[in-house]
DNA sequence: TGATTAATTAATCGTCTGATGAATATGCTA
DNA sequence: TAGCATATTCATCAGACGATTAATTAATCA
């Protein structure tokens, strides 16, 4: 059952096999408890092939989330070089479009904010930073010209209610979620986004009303 | 400079020395980084004093984390007791004044809810379920009745929408915070409950127009 | 074909961790 | 004051973990 030592027959996929293991088990559990050991069954090879081709735990760990968020990252950079001011209501969409097919990545992110000393969390940041920087920058857009703004209401707490709308859904339990009767699905999130722009559009915005 | 074995003169405070630092040290990192060593220095004590009051470094988690919400839970049994119909603006109001001298223990429960396997975490699960359940109980009552909803919106989506804007500002990290020139004091929580309040009755409730 | 490189297993090393037992000194009570 | 319960340090054990090396086999290329 358990192969020979030495170099197997045709192609390897041993490379891609421990990247797709680290980023199972690396969202499901804090780093410390995910051994190299479980990590190379879990790809069906030997703890050293993670020193062949990451040097280290961590090097896996830093190769799992560059190629995990690098073509999210290319996402956002697209969007933000579209010219033109973006509407509240794109925003919510565009997000969960993002979003939607990477639900694991919040989970990652929250591993991260709650643990921000270590230094496998350090990198999680910097690869973060783009990321959260061009989320920010592009709710500023509707949100740092007052003028947008219904009377009375403070920007800041504004800029907090719509990242504690967008990102929740993503961290809240699947569980609490399930007994609620929510699932994550496409439709379930092209809901979400127009809830979430009723909400702050007559919350928080002034209504476009039709007669000025 | 390290003491001599054997009991030493006057009361013990280990005990409660312990507990702080579990409450620190858990809150801090994730439970396997935390080593009993750890914990035992930072209590200026013996690891073997861990399994002299706790058994466990489980044992001692699992009494941190029962000092720590017995009165937090307490506090909720209390307002649910109190008769009558809670309106939206004091929800908000209410659920500041319990959480704000607590602001850890959202990061337990978001621990506790990125690692849902443990068997740390699923004690924290079961001794916070109550708490939750209180939580949605008391945000039911603000929603169930759909009289109470503007047309067209969901109630579901509803009670995600207040779930979120409640708990984000507790497990956003500190850093992303004070970035924006937010700090969780007292005042600005008041602000907080202020802006939510304003927030949800203006944009899913149904405004209390005055000419009806 | 022979030599070099690539890919893999198996065995092992030192370190840290949680847990435990033995020894020791104080406090309390009869 | 004798004796038992209380509270503490210290030494140590077995297991897991990350890391590393040696041995082994396949592919590549001269």
């Amino acid at each position: 059952m358990t192969a020979l030592p030495g170099r197997p027959k045709g192609d390897s996929d041993t490379r891609a096999r421990l990247i797709h293991a680290a980023r199972c088990l690396f969202v499901a559990q804090p780093y410390t408890k995910v051994s190299t050991r479980l990590l190379a069954s879990h790809a069906g090879t030997n703890a050293a092939m993670i020193r062949y081709y990451f040097v280290d735990k961590a090097g896996l760990f830093e190769s799992m989330i560059k190629e995990t968020f690098g073509p999210l990252l290319e996402q956002m950079r697209q969007i933000l070089s579209q010219p033109g001011e973006l509407k509240i209501a794109e925003l919510f969409t565009r997000y969960y479009q993002v979003m939607g097919p990477h639900p694991d990545l919040p989970k990652l992110m929250l591993r991260s904010m709650l643990d921000p000393q270590s230094t496998e969390n350090r990198l999680v940041a910097r690869v973060f930073a783009e990321f959260m920087q061009g989320a920010i920058q592009l709710i500023g857009q509707s949100l740092q010209q007052p003028q947008h703004l219904q009377q009375g209401v403070d920007a800041q707490l504004a800029r907090l209610s719509l990242i504690g709308l967008a990102v929740f859904p993503f961290i809240a339990p699947p569980q609490t979620l399930r007994s609620q009767g929510i699932e994550l699905s496409p439709e379930f999130l092209t809901r979400l986004a127009q809830h979430n722009q009723r909400l702050v559009s007559q919350g928080i915005f002034k209504t476009a009303s039709p007669e000025s």
